[in-house]
RNA sequence: GGGCGAGUAGCUCAGUUGGUUAGAGCGCCACGUUUACACCGUGGAUGUCGGGGGUUCGAGUCCCUCCUCGCCCA
């Protein structure tokens, strides 16, 4: 062993190494891109993490796979981009700041005003900020520092300033009124997305509206009914069916053809149903066609309680062959009713406050909470007399994911943009394929929903994030209002493109200004107008981030030269709300597509298929499983089980921390605030310790024993290195010709091509787990098992000793390149191990020139080297191999008695097998007696048929024969079993008539070698008996 | 309710245009300390390819249908 390679230790230590290496790589300007012609440009910008929170396992899952992409691309020549940054997440950052200062100091954001606010939430994010991009950078991110972005800075302001001016200009921004996901607690609308729902227990009570002035023979009462009493004090109108019979008939038609199709178990409730739905016409229906009538006729009828005259209208929205078949209009309160109301022309009364007391609108009930009032308004109702039936029912409730409070539903003033053409030039651009959605799939999704067209509401009660840039002003009359238009208008800011001015109705006036801080915003306020004090939904800066990051609107260098950005890789439940609005306002801003591609990964659930979360407590910390398998690992790891159609299940595990134990999580145990450890019975915390006891013990980690493949993996890769290098004492390169190599240094080489090939392939085409399966089995099955272990009795043989290191070390240095992408630290570590050997490394006796491994050269595959002959050659020597490993192993010879063989083959079989002997013997302990033909068959044989060869192995008295004759009788059985398959086969005449006559000829060539086995087996038993007796 | 996806060994997953006896890693069993590696080596056992029907000479693969699970939309 030499002196150099003694000091290397059997375990890569990356603990010890890879933060110094990581700084040593960003102090040389590795991560660093530059404008430059002279190369093609490659560029991602980073899904933005949320400033709030820390990074989890899909994080590092994302953010491995763009590593990739950037590194792979940084070593192929390209001015390789990966621009970094982080999103403000308006609503998610303003709540954790404000439950913090509830909590820590018990004020709301009110004590401490708007500024105040603000300038905590920038204290906040500037320390979350250097925990997530840490993270990042202890997984190796080789991202261009340099350029870090945040949505909410003084570049991605003026994006986002310009682009809203832009639009406000063309008449793409506009207010309406909106029904919104109100949370009380936070006094904020919420989005869609921010919305989970939870079946809670309610009821259903049915009330009775009186008719005013009934004509004879009328009802003079209507019933509705409701899950929400309270909302009745906002009704303006009772729905009816225009045409109740044909609704019934509809629904019954259904019904009957459902019926006719469900098997019979499932046809009881059905006709039932269909049963009641018949009753229903003499019951409801002429009821409710008199409704119908009187709707038409304009009747009212008297709300309870606020003594209010509401109209009885006709609509479609009334299910006849529901409850009463009469629906209560509530359109301030209730999507359904709000959509009514705009079809009936309805008025619409809203009737909460924003924290979700009752408003004026309630007469009485002013003031009351929603809980408070529901009780009161019931117990009214019921002294009036008009409350009918209760129903107990479950109630899908729909609740805030900040606040995990009940939403109302709430009509308010909301700022839009307006959708139409914006998302049709999106909706072109991945249908004529200038962006590239992978897996296909996932385009359907995009297009179906901008399809829909809605307009985007963008307007958020928050006071975190891009304040919304309009000054608007209310007048008394139309005529001032426009007085007041035609003055702005003709102010020479306005025709300079720096002002813009719109009307909402006809006496309120919106002016908008492009800079931001310019002299304009002053003098309107001056002038009595007031600035919005809404801010902007936070994806619309996101929607900006491509090319906001670049530091659009400014044509910069950077600009012109990485726009449009390459590859987008991020997660599919984004696809509408980031990807989707990139693309539209990429196109509306630039003119030019934000990327060309966008790969969408798998999601990382846990083993009971469960999305990851904190609030589950399944949820993994990225660090945890650097702190103990290693920032490699993580990435393989992950590599690994990103296949292209399954979500990765991750089975977690808590570490005990006493020890080190894996204890798998349940749903129970992840749940608790401290587990016992099966095995050392020591109490461990989890993340749930809150008591003073739970605190004070240690805390476990939370990992996945998926990561092991991935850090043996390494540990391998570590080793073989190391062997390389303790036997490149004395190295001296020269050029080889590899046409006059040994098989197995032709069949190494080979297999090295065609991996090479077939990884840049996968990785190309965002196959990672293959790309990680190639690597593996290539360094593992092929480099480790077969070249290293053969390379041993040629390191002691002078005359190959050469060209033994040399190919070593050209095979180790492609392997690293090839690996770099994926596991950049121990790569790097083994290379610069490497270069302390010598600078020549190649089969050609070339240098290398790079002093850093992730900036050196992507390999090209030789495909001089590919050879396909020589790769069925050297599978010969495997099989051979392997029968006499397999035969040694199953009569127990202890390793070290050597053993001796024969091959029956072909000569020329024989030729290619005669130099292998050697391998035969340090491989196997078997020694070759002979290759060829005409050999006697040994007192006590073990035989093997394998790949046409006839491996006869003399066991003299090491011999279980009990043993070798089960064997062969097995063996035997399953031929004869192959046999009756195969000649059934051959005998059926349609087979053989209709399938291709390669496929037939194939079946019958396979028939006769496995009868010529068979054959050879029974032979064998009978003198494996014969040597027994 | 609509859309997309998944269901293959105890676990996590591969399986190209249909064509020999369905594979890998982990785990399991046996043997092993051979000078890169026990985070290792050698060998072995393990499957009603979710159920049912169909097309075909031939189906894990194509079609229909049902069941279970996940995600998105309403």
């Amino acid at each position: 062993m030499n002196e150099l390679a003694e000091q290397i230790p059997n375990r890569f230590d990356h603990q010890a190494v890879c933060k110094e290496l990581y700084s040593a790589w960003e102090q040389a300007g590795c991560f660093r891109a530059e404008v430059n012609p002279d190369r093609q440009p490659f560029t991602i910008v980073i899904p933005p993490p949320n400033v709030t929170g820390a990074l989890h396992l899909g994080h590092a899952l994302n953010n491995t796979l763009q590593d990739i992409q950037i590194r792979w691309h940084r070593m192929r020549g390209f001015e390789t981009l990966w621009m970094p940054g982080t999103d403000h997440a308006g609503i998610a950052t303003q709540a954790v700041v404000e439950r913090r200062l509830k909590e820590l100091e018990n004020k709301t954001r009110h004590d401490l005003g708007r500024e105040g606010l603000v300038a905590r939430i920038w204290q906040w994010k500037e320390e979350s900020e250097v925990r997530i991009l840490n993270q990042l950078r202890s997984m190796g991110c080789s991202c261009d520092w340099t350029r870090t972005r945040f949505t909410l800075d003084a570049t991605c302001a003026r994006a986002v300033r310009t682009t809203f001016f832009d639009l406000f200009g063309k008449g793409l921004i506009f207010r309406g009124k909106r029904l919104v996901n109100w949370d009380t607690f936070l006094q904020t609308a919420v989005s869609d997305d921010e919305v989970f729902h939870e079946v809670v227990k309610g009821h259903f009570w049915h009330f009775n509206y009186p008719v005013i002035d009934p004509a004879p023979g009328e009802p003079k009462l209507v019933t509705i009914a409701t899950t929400r009493p309270e909302t009745m004090l906002g009704d303006t109108a009772v729905a009816v069916h225009p045409d109740p019979a044909a609704a019934l008939d509809a629904c019954e038609r259904a019904l009957t053809s459902k019926l006719a199709t469900v098997p019979s178990k499932e046809r009881a409730p059905l006709e039932q149903q269909l049963k009641e739905l018949k009753q229903r016409r003499t019951t409801h229906l002429p009821q409710l066609q008199q409704l119908a009538a009187m709707a038409a006729r304009g009747v009212k009828l008297r709300l309870p309680l606020l003594d209010r005259e509401i109209r009885l209208v006709a609509d479609e929205w009334a299910k006849p062959e529901l409850g009463s078949g009469c629906v209560k209009i509530t359109p301030a309160h209730d999507p359904n009713d709000y959509e009514v109301a705009l079809r009936c022309d309805l008025p619409m009364i809203n009737i909460l406050n924003v924290d979700g007391t009752l408003n004026a609108e309630a007469g009485k009930y002013q003031g009351l909470t929603v809980r408070k009032a529901r009780l009161a308004v019931v117990d009214d109702l019921e002294a009036l007399g008009l409350v009918g039936e209760i129903e107990d029912r479950e109630i899908d409730l729909a609740h805030s994911d900040r606040s995990k409070t009940p939403i109302e539903p709430f009509l308010a003033d909301q700022w839009f943009v307006k959708m139409d053409q914006l998302a049709q030039n999106a909706m072109d651009a991945v249908r004529d394929g200038r962006v590239k959605i992978i897996p296909e799939r996932y385009a359907k999704g995009y297009l179906d929903w901008l399809g829909e067209k809605r307009d985007w509401p963008v307007g958020r009660q928050l006071w975190w994030g891009h304040q919304i840039p309009i000054w608007t002003q209310s007048f008394d009359s139309s005529a001032a209002a426009q007085t007041e238009l035609k003055r702005v208008q003709a102010l020479p800011a306005a025709k300079a493109g720096e002002l813009a001015a719109t009307l909402e109705g006809t006496t309120v006036l919106h002016v908008s200004v492009r800079d931001e801080g310019s002299k304009l915003e002053s003098e309107l306020e001056k002038a009595g107008y007031q600035r919005q004090s809404d801010v902007l939904d936070t994806w619309f800066s996101s929607a900006l981030w491509p090319h906001s990051t670049l530091g659009w609107p400014e044509k910069t260098p950077e600009m012109e030269y990485f726009y449009p950005t390459s590859t987008l890789i991020t997660s599919r439940d984004i696809i509408t709300l980031w990807v989707a609005r990139m693309v539209l306002m990429s196109l509306n801003n630039v003119g030019k597509i934000p990327f060309k591609e966008v790969f969408i990964h798998p999601k990382i659930l846990d083993g009971y298929g469960e999305t990851m979360s904190k609030s589950k407590g399944n949820g993994v910390d990225p660090i945890d499983v650097i702190d103990k398998f290693g920032p490699d690992a993580l990435r393989y790891g992950l590599c690994w089980l990103a296949t292209d159609t399954q979500d990765v299940r991750m089975p977690v595990q808590f570490e005990c921390p006493h020890c080190a134990t894996a204890v798998n999580q349940t749903k129970q145990n992840r749940e608790q605030p401290s587990i016992e450890c099966p095995s050392c019975k020591q109490r461990f915390s989890t993340q749930w310790a809150k008591s003073v006891e739970d605190r004070a013990l240690a805390k476990a980690a939370v990992t996945s024993e998926r990561f092991d493949v991935a850090r043996n993996f390494c540990n391998k890769l570590w080793n073989a290195a190391r062997f390389v290098m303790i036997n490149l004492e004395g190295f001296e390169p020269t050029p080889l010709v590899v046409g006059s190599l040994p098989l197995e240094d032709r069949w190494i080489l080979s297999r090295l091509s065609t991996t090479t090939s077939s990884v840049s392939q996968a990785i190309g085409e965002h196959h990672y787990s293959e790309a990680a399966r190639l690597v593996y089995d290539f360094a593992w099955d092929e480099f480790c098992s077969y070249y290293v272990e053969m390379a041993k009795p040629r390191l002691q043989d002078p005359a190959h000793k050469a060209a033994t290191q040399q190919v070593l070390a050209h095979t180790l240095d492609q392997l690293l390149r090839l690996l770099q992408p994926i596991v950049p630290f121990i790569t790097e570590a083994i290379w610069q191990e490497l270069a302390r050997f010598g600078a020549v490394r190649t089969l050609a006796g070339t240098a290398e020139e790079q002093p850093w491994l992730m900036k050196s050269a992507w390999p090209a595959p030789c495909i001089e080297h590919q050879d396909p002959q020589i790769e069925q050659q050297f599978s010969r020597f495997v099989a051979v191999l392997g029968a006499l490993r397999e035969i040694r192993s199953r009569q127990n010879i202890p390793p070290k008695e050597e053993v001796t063989f024969t091959v029956g083959c072909d000569a020329a079989t024989s030729g290619l097998l005669q130099p292998m002997q050697p391998f035969f013997e340090a491989l196997a302990g078997a020694k070759c007696l002979g290759l060829g033909s005409g050999f006697a068959v040994p007192d006590m044989p073990a035989q093997m048929m394998v790949d046409g060869l006839e491996v006869t192995l003399d066991l003299g008295k090491f011999i279980d024969v009990a043993a070798e004759i089960e064997r062969n009788e097995k063996l035997s059985e399953n031929l004869a079993k192959q046999i009756t398959v195969k000649q059934g086969k051959l005998s059926n005449e349609s087979f053989v008539a209709r399938a291709p006559a390669d496929v037939v000829e194939k079946e019958r060539e396979a028939l006769l070698a496995l009868q010529q086995q068979l054959e050879s087996v029974t032979a064998l038993i009978d003198k494996l008996h014969a040597a027994k007796s």
